[in-house]
DNA sequence: CCAGCCCTATCTATCAATTGGTAGGCAAGG
DNA sequence: CCTTGCCTACCAATTGATAGATAGGGCTGG
């Protein structure tokens, strides 16, 4: 049970993040959780930092292997950023959480530089992610991939927030629906 | 200094929300940055929801004068809708702040209803003095002005995330930039 | 083969710091 | 003299973290 207590902590750990951030992350909540005490919690992760840095990577690792399977599976490439979105709905599906990056920006100031460090690598991955299937899929020219890849993350993180703030998916899926009617997803 | 005290703690409370959120807010940093004694923040607003409330009323509040106020000056409405991303700019250059009800935002599961009453307000307000502009601009079809203006504000509250994320406001710069490209804002 | 040893993972118990909140006093001023 | 506004002095709960004990598994030397 050991390896797979570690996993058990990452993962309860990283739906707590999803719903209360960073700074609401305990150790006691967490260790009741998974059905240990706290301090085996330190035993594995020795500071909230340490914890905080392994939830966020766990998280980008993830993130970066589910983009892949998107990409593998769709047809082509503009297929796969059509289906982009559906991520960060199923966030919101699952006890109206968000995605784990976009409430760490909003703590960035009370982050250590360990876990603001994963938080900037996960966006980097998804901006590089969504650039090359713009540019494969030539929806813009390929000089203008990036800078739309970085726009359309943004407007789907903040789409995602309002959504939240409402507990209501529809609030999502009508903004997701907007920016494709203005022009600016695919 | 009764009445100063107060709005110097709403102030202060305002400014410390926008860089922790409402989790972040404590009577005791508040007090010594106003002056005076936690136990005295307490006279003015009994509990931290109070304070919270209060505070968030007063952003809704003077956001809504500030809106109000960018119109009249504007010379027209697409005038007013241009400038209109300014104001989020503001907070980033002050000390990488956010848009507080973006924040409130993403800690909606911890929020005293009170308070995410406000939040919603606040966006909704934003939202309706987008839609007027819009369509008193004639950008979109009055059919279409609301959800476009849903748009435009879940867009520009992901670019300031963003943005506070590397504290750099040239990449709002750019994201609100991107955004003009797409056709997202005019 | 097995006794001794160490490593892993967990526990109990406890700490110091932080934090929201309360009780009661005190000074000023209308 | 009573209200307003602030203070001192607490309190209880929460939280990150540490110290030290223990149980079990596996490896090693005799």
């Amino acid at each position: 049970m050991s390896a797979s207590a570690k996993e058990a902590i990452l993962a309860a750990a990283r739906r707590a993040a999803q719903a209360h951030g960073y700074g609401g992350l305990n150790f006691r909540d967490l260790a009741a959780e998974v059905g240990i005490k706290s301090a085996s919690i330190h035993y594995h992760f020795p500071t909230k930092a340490d914890l905080g840095a392994a939830v966020a990577q766990r998280y980008r690792e993830d993130a970066a292997a589910s983009l892949e399977a998107l990409r593998a599976e769709a047809p082509d490439a503009l297929a796969a950023l059509r289906r982009y979105p559906e991520t960060f709905r199923r966030a919101l599906l699952t006890g109206n959480r968000m995605c784990l990056c976009s409430y760490l920006a909003a703590e960035h100031d009370d982050l250590p530089e360990p876990v603001l460090r994963e938080v900037l690598a996960f966006m980097e991955a998804n901006v590089a992610w969504l650039a090359r299937q713009l540019a494969e899929a030539g929806v813009v020219p390929a000089s203008q991939a990036e800078p739309r890849a970085r726009a359309m993350m943004a407007a789907i993180a903040g789409a995602q927030l309002m959504a939240r703030s409402r507990a209501e998916v529809a609030v999502y899926d009508t903004l997701i629906e907007g920016y494709r009617q203005a022009g600016l997803l695919p």
